[in-house]
RNA sequence: GUCGGCGUGGCGGAAUGGCAGACGCGCCAGCCUUAGGAGCUGGUGCCCGAAAGGGCGUGGAGGUUCAAAUCCUCUCGCCGACACCA
């Protein structure tokens, strides 16, 4: 019989509960306002609570755990926060659902479910800051920024386009507006509405919103790319055409390209342009109103389909171009946007694709202004658009079109018919929701003194507790005037859950606060975050919000930063099955499930080992168990290396303890490095390899002395971020005194970095010199100098970070024979 | 259509312009086991070859460089965002 050690196995289970247990009693991931040491803020996105949590969602927040314990061992006081993006839509849906539900008994209902999932993943979050955005705690504060936005002009009432569905008696979103119908009718039209709604004034900040992405170095560039094209600036002029028989009255139009004025050959108005009506004449009046009417009625999304043909209708009524006093007809077409512009257009069909296919359908003419270089004038087949002189252009024959737009600009202004003008796609953010489950608009109707805002003191204007639309709750919407004190009516539309979300991260620096939204103090303390990490879904609308957010309080002297998110990651989504995992599909795995089966660690591990974090990854269970096994190996080398020593010789020279070193030096400066740029599958793998060259060495006959007491301390150090409860058993066992949590980052050696450094450079430059002599016959001596001149290998050596060197070193250094 | 991103083994994916395929999965062979969907050892880009060895290789075509998966130009194919914004 084989007399085999006998082999302690790790099971997860038997460990994980109880330093969960340990760090929740010792408050390892509390942050400290007063610390001495850096601050670190750490966030991710919080969620809706939705119920649904699965171990897709959970890889974001275990990217969030591994920085904010590794920031912490590294010296830093982290602040780790998580919380609720608690109001919102689904709750009500599930309230309609069953009866008698409330969606705040739904909503709390989630996010305990969700706190124990998370807590069970051994995700540490300093619980104690925890914000929910749905109780009045919160939303109080979230109506006082409302105020605030008020107070400085940026809220304003205006009447809006929407959609309402009469069954419903609701505005509905876009998105359940289908083929005009309403998502939950389908027999039922959807009807276009003038309704006042509450907008905030996000355009005011379109330029600082442009302008600060370039500070915002630190965010992927597609984020950055959608927010500029998102905000849309356009450069251009604005110009005036006299309408003929209006006794001097113009029509003003937007265009970025005045230098094609004289290409005009007619003018378009909006169905909606207000003077429609005026320009029209007698003789177009039927067809105009039939035309302008069916515009209406158009969905948006009908509207702004660049697939079917372009349509219009003649006013009768015509412009003089002022450049040249031509008369050039007004026509309407829904090619052309009231909301963007000035609602006209000057058509200039050679020169624009769309005004190209209007006049091709409508039979306009089409004159060419602008001369391709070197290319002959002829036929126009498809608008030109590109750069190329003024031609058939009075006086202005022969500018370079670039020119062109300043000069004409100019010639406009100087007449008083024009002047230049800045456009944005952007619009204001309608925060209106004729919704139960938000916070509501703290103002009041009164019939002496108008719109009045309920104040601040007053605040929070509390959702009734029974759950029905508050316009059916009298004692919800009956008021007090607090200026007259005579009766009137409270705002019962709640605010888009949009604005919970674009300041929560203020609240975290202090929460249980009672007297302010956040105490500025301590804001200034831990802003701006330094790494955020979410979906990419939010690229637009969360992230643009919650940038006008903080450069509002900016600006209300109550915030230092103007930008409120340092770093900002996207991560990838977890699949299964070809779809995003999720309860519905039914394809979803709960943390629950896999912290049961292979434990939270190794779930941990797969989830930063499966894929590049910005990817969405396919989960799979063989690759889970792959990771099962590494654990399972770490285990031993560390507790029991006697066994896998006698489990077979290692390859020669395995045993080389200087190899060890280096690898040991190696695999810190990867982890350190990759961790700190989230790019935890290739951490992973690193500290992967240094398992393996630590099993080369035991089973090369190595002996357990100090360095390989060190490679042990090392690699149970680097992995404790990634998988904390097998590492924190495994310290204690190894009799060390203190948590983990408390021991140090291992450090990088400098003086070590420099040395190879050098290293790298004589292998570089040998390898030159080498190719030097044979290829260009020099003597060795001059190929050297030449190689070490050559500003390749001095660029070689700039700016690269320690491991990157080693590494490239280590490669090199094997090229020798 | 416009903008952005990505194309590397059977698979997920590694590679400061410097050995392409790290690490893992899968597969093959062997060991150990009463047994194994456990553990251990070795192998595994493709082609030729018994082996030694040789040839070919990062979607395709050119280019820059002593050196290209990486940089440049064109092209093909996927993915994402925006989409009549004048």
């Amino acid at each position: 019989m084989v007399n085999r050690p006998r082999r302690s196995v790790y099971v997860p289970q038997d460990i994980e509960p109880k330093w969960q247990k340990v760090w929740a009693e010792r408050g390892v991931m509390k942050a400290r306002d007063d610390s001495p040491k850096p601050k670190y803020y750490d966030l991710v996105m919080y969620p809706y609570p939705s119920g649904d949590l699965t171990v897709g969602h959970a890889r974001n927040y275990v990217m969030g755990d591994v920085l904010a314990r590794m920031k912490r061992m590294q010296g830093f006081e982290v602040l780790h926060p998580f919380g609720w993006d608690a109001f919102g839509l689904p709750a009500e849906n599930a309230a309609m659902k069953r009866g008698n539900l409330h969606p705040e008994s739904w909503t709390l209902g989630n996010i305990a479910k969700g706190t124990r999932e998370l807590k069970m993943m051994g995700i540490l979050y300093d619980w104690d800051r925890e914000v929910t955005s749905c109780l009045p705690d919160y939303y109080r504060w979230t109506q006082w920024l409302f105020l605030l936005m008020l107070e400085r002009g940026l809220a304003y009432r205006a009447m809006a386009p929407v959609n309402w569905c009469p069954v419903d008696k609701t505005v509905l979103a876009n998105e359940q507006v289908i083929n005009g119908r309403c998502w939950r009718h389908p027999d039922v039209e959807v009807e276009k509405r003038d309704l006042e709604q509450w907008f905030l004034k996000i355009t005011d900040y379109a330029d600082r919103l442009l302008d600060d992405l370039a500070l915002l170095d630190r965010w992927p560039h597609k984020v950055r790319v959608m927010q500029t094209n998102w905000i849309g600036r356009s450069k251009g002029a604005e110009v005036d055409f006299e309408v003929e028989g209006l006794g001097g009255e113009t029509v003003r139009i937007y265009t970025t390209r005045p230098d094609t004025l004289f290409g005009a050959t007619f003018m378009v108005l909006a169905p909606e342009h207000p003077l429609v009506e005026r320009i029209t004449t007698e003789k177009h009046r039927e067809r105009v109103r039939e035309y302008v009417e069916k515009a209406r009625k158009e969905t948006e999304i009908e509207r702004l389909s660049t697939e079917r043909v372009k349509s219009g209708v003649a006013t009768g009524g015509f412009a003089i171009n002022p450049v040249n006093g031509e008369r050039i007809p007004i026509w309407v077409a829904d090619y052309v946007l009231m909301t963007y512009g000035t609602g006209a257009i000057m058509a200039v069909p050679a020169h624009d694709e769309r005004d190209f296919e209007f006049a091709t359908t409508y039979h306009l003419p089409i004159r060419e202004v602008i001369a391709p270089p070197g290319g002959e004038q002829g036929e126009l087949r498809e608008a030109y658009t590109g750069p190329g002189l003024m031609v058939n252009s009075g006086d202005f024959v022969g500018l370079d079109a670039a020119a062109g737009i300043e000069k004409v600009t100019a010639w406009l202004e100087a007449r008083g018919k024009g002047k230049p003008a800045v456009k944005y796609r952007l619009r204001d953010w309608l925060i209106s929701r004729q919704r139960y489950w938000g916070a509501p608009i703290p103002v009041v109707y009164c019939p002496v003194d108008g719109i009045v805002p309920v104040p601040a003191e007053q605040l929070p204007v509390l959702l009734p507790k029974e759950y029905r639309p508050l316009p059916d709750v009298p004692e919800f919407w009956r008021a007090t005037c607090p200026r007259c004190g005579g009766e009137a009516r409270r705002e019962t539309d709640t605010m888009d859950t949009f604005i919970d979300s674009s300041w929560y991260f203020l609240r975290y620096a202090s929460p249980h606060d009672q007297t302010q939204a956040f105490d500025p103090e301590l804001a200034n303390h831990w802003m701006p975050v330094d790494q955020y990490t979410g979906g990419v879904e939010h690229a637009i609308l969360h992230l643009l919000y919650s940038r006008f957010f903080t450069k509002v309080l900016h600006d209300a002297g109550l915030l230092n930063v103007s930008e409120p998110f340092k770093r900002l990651f996207n991560q990838g989504m977890v699949k299964r099955f070809g779809q995003v995992m999720s309860k519905s599909l039914g394809n979803g795995v709960s943390p629950e499930e896999l912290v049961a089966a292979q434990g939270a660690d190794a779930g941990r591990i797969y989830e930063m080992f499966i894929g590049p974090p910005e990817e969405d990854v396919e989960w799979s269970d063989a690759g889970l168990n792959g990771v099962v096994r590494f654990l399972q190996r770490v285990w031993r080398l560390v507790l029991e290396p006697e066994s896998i020593a006698e489990d077979g010789s290692g390859p020669d020279g395995g045993a080389d303890v200087a190899v060890l070193r280096r690898k040991v030096a190696q695999t810190v400066g990867r982890v350190t490095e990759q961790n700190e740029e989230l790019r935890f599958n290739t951490a992973v793998a690193a500290l992967m390899e240094l398992a393996n060259s630590m099993q080369d060495y035991l089973q090369g006959g190595g002996s357990r002395d100090a360095d390989w007491d060190a490679a042990v301390r090392t690699l149970v150090k680097l992995l404790n971020p990634m998988a904390p409860h097998i590492c924190e058993e495994m310290w204690e066992r190894l009799g060390e005194s203190g948590m983990l949590a408390d021991a140090s980052w291992p450090e990088f050696d400098a003086a070590a970095a420099a040395e190879l450094k050098l290293v790298l450079v004589v292998q570089v430059a040998g390898k030159l010199r080498d190719r030097l002599s044979v290829e260009a016959g020099l003597s060795e001596a001059d190929a050297l100098t030449a190689a070490l001149a050559s500003e390749k290998v001095r660029a070689a050596l700039n700016g690269h970070g320690p491991s990157k060197v080693i590494y490239v070193q280590d490669r090199l250094i094997n090229l020798v024979p």
